[in-house]
RNA sequence: GUGGAUGUAGCUCAGGGGUAGAGCAUCGGAUUGUGGCUCCGAGUGUCGCGGGUUCGAAUCCCGUCUUCCACCCCA
């Protein structure tokens, strides 16, 4: 019998146990701190009419998405009428406007669900990937303090992750386009243009986007090339460097004054916010690719880990669904792809494989006394400790074994010697100590234990709070 | 979609016209109440797929697919 040789599809992140829980703990991470800022859950399905996602065909998006179909509907050479998600955004815009009647504005949405995206799979870069999503959607008008609101969620997940110094990096659409009006570049394309290269300075250095700029297809004087890169070189080092950065900006035209006051207004929000000058900066080069932005713009960065790119952006949007709904609902929202960000966070050593999440085995060491080590793991798991239980006999070694490769990090032997004394003996593989405790008080030295390694970090809480 | 590379045991790879190897991993054992170290033993491959050259191909040639890297775009 030929056997298939068992793959994923590329494209995929697939982990082990320990890798799975590592993963978990991240997307628990965000989703708390999502609640803690006052957002509520929603979820979408994974697929959508084609005529929902397909609202503006042809270009990047439509060659990425994956159609649905039936067999039946494919032999009967149909179009496809559904299609996957590729983001949360376009899922959230008919979301709102279809319940828009249910919903309470400004509505605050968090959405941790996997999107799907039709491209050459690269480093980290998956056709199936988890996006971790929120956003607010006002209704016919929506406060730009949102928007400082969202950089202190930002904030606030990347130092409980813990992965070193990171940087939200703001800046500002309006503001951009005001700017290149300025110099003369006043048609709107041309502006999305010269902003799409803008945004490559970081990546590419000033001499590449030097030369695009004078290159076909832009051909701008040298002049205002120079104005230009002047212009997106700049980047704050504190609160008073950002709003100086501003000061110097000086007026022209409405979109680039407007600018100015929104950024303005997001700075003045920060420090009551909570979020410390060593976050955030102000970076006028910030773009993000897509063309629905229209002021905010946010791009985070691990300050110690350029090569690991963005790691959560987002922006302000005039008019998020415009194409299901004439009611104006402007929004502003931010991503984390955490698919991505887990598997750079993995290679780049920062993330490693956690502990099971089952924090005591109760190993079998005499069959005769399985009552007892029934016994035994009930009480554990009924006191808020995950538990598991050895069912086959053997030897004692193996269970340890067993429990070692699990991740497991404590075993409870109970045998005749223990029983007799009305003890249980209680071993922590890890620290390869073991200590006996009166049986009645085991939940009690456990709780000592496991609370001990929650504090060094060398655990994550389980279970339910005890 | 465009350009470049790759493909040999579960994994990392060596070999290079005469029919396949190492390390790691896996499993079993080292006197029946204690894991990660050590030692002993065991198994596995249509050498990506199809065709050609040859007495003979994993090895040379052609095609094809796959995966990877860059561009594009983005998380």
């Amino acid at each position: 019998m030929s056997v298939i040789k068992p793959r994923t599809p590329t494209g995929t992140l697939e982990l082990l146990p320990l890798d799975q829980i590592a993963f978990q703990d991240l997307l628990d991470t965000i989703r708390r701190n999502y609640e803690r800022y006052g957002f509520l859950p929603v979820e979408t399905p994974a697929f959508e009419l084609s005529e929902v996602l397909l609202t503006k065909s042809g270009g990047e998006t439509e060659r990425q998405v994956y159609f649905v179909q039936s067999t039946g509907s494919l032999k009967q050479g149909d179009a496809p009428e559904l299609a996957l998600r590729f983001d949360l955004t376009v899922p959230l815009a008919r979301y709102v406007a279809e319940h828009e009647h249910a919903l309470s504005f400004p509505f605050r949405r968090y959405q941790i669900q996997r999107v799907y995206r039709g491209e050459s799979a690269q480093r980290g870069r998956f056709r199936e990937f988890y996006q971790c999503d929120i956003d607010i959607v006002g209704k016919d008008e929506l406060s730009v303090r949102y928007d400082a609101e969202l950089v202190a969620v930002i904030a606030s997940i990347f130092d409980e992750l813990a992965v070193g110094p990171f940087l939200i990096q703001l800046n500002n659409r309006k503001l951009m386009r005001g700017f290149f009006e300025r110099l003369g570049i006043a048609d709107a394309e041309q502006q999305t243009l010269v902003l799409r290269e803008v945004d490559k300075l970081d990546k590419r250095g000033a001499d590449y986007v030097r030369r695009t700029l004078a290159g076909e297809g832009f051909g701008l004087a040298e002049a205002a090339i120079e104005a230009i890169l002047g212009f997106v070189s700049k980047r704050s080092g504190s609160l008073a460097e950002a709003r100086a950065m501003l000061g110097e900006l000086g007026g022209g035209n409405a979109q680039l004054e407007a600018g100015i006051t929104e950024l303005g207004e997001v700075l003045d929000m920060l420090e009551g916010l909570g979020v410390p000058e060593s976050r955030y900066a102000l970076n006028f080069s910030i773009a993000r690719g897509l063309d629905y932005y229209t002021g905010t713009v946010y791009e985070t960065t691990l300050t110690e880990h350029p090569g690991i790119g963005s790691v959560c952006s987002g922006g302000r949007y005039d008019n998020l669904a415009s194409h299901y709904t004439r009611s104006k609902l402007p929004g502003v929202g931010i991503s984390i792809g955490a698919s991505r960000l887990y598997w750079q966070l993995r290679e780049a050593g920062l993330i490693g494989s956690a502990e099971s999440t089952v924090q005591v085995l109760v190993t079998q060491m005499d069959p005769k006394l399985m009552p007892e080590y029934l016994k035994l793991a009930r009480e554990l798991r009924t006191a808020g400790i995950n538990a598991e239980m050895v069912m086959d006999a053997g030897k004692l070694g193996k269970q340890l074994k067993y429990a070692d490769k699990a991740g497991i990090r404590f075993a409870v032997i109970l045998g005749e010697d223990e029983l007799a004394r009305g003890a249980v003996m209680v071993k922590d593989l890890r620290k390869q100590e073991q200590f006996e405790t009166p049986r009645g008080e085991l939940i009690k030295a456990l709780r000592v234990e496991i609370e001990q390694a929650i504090a060094l970090g060398e655990l994550r809480r389980r279970g339910k709070a005890s």
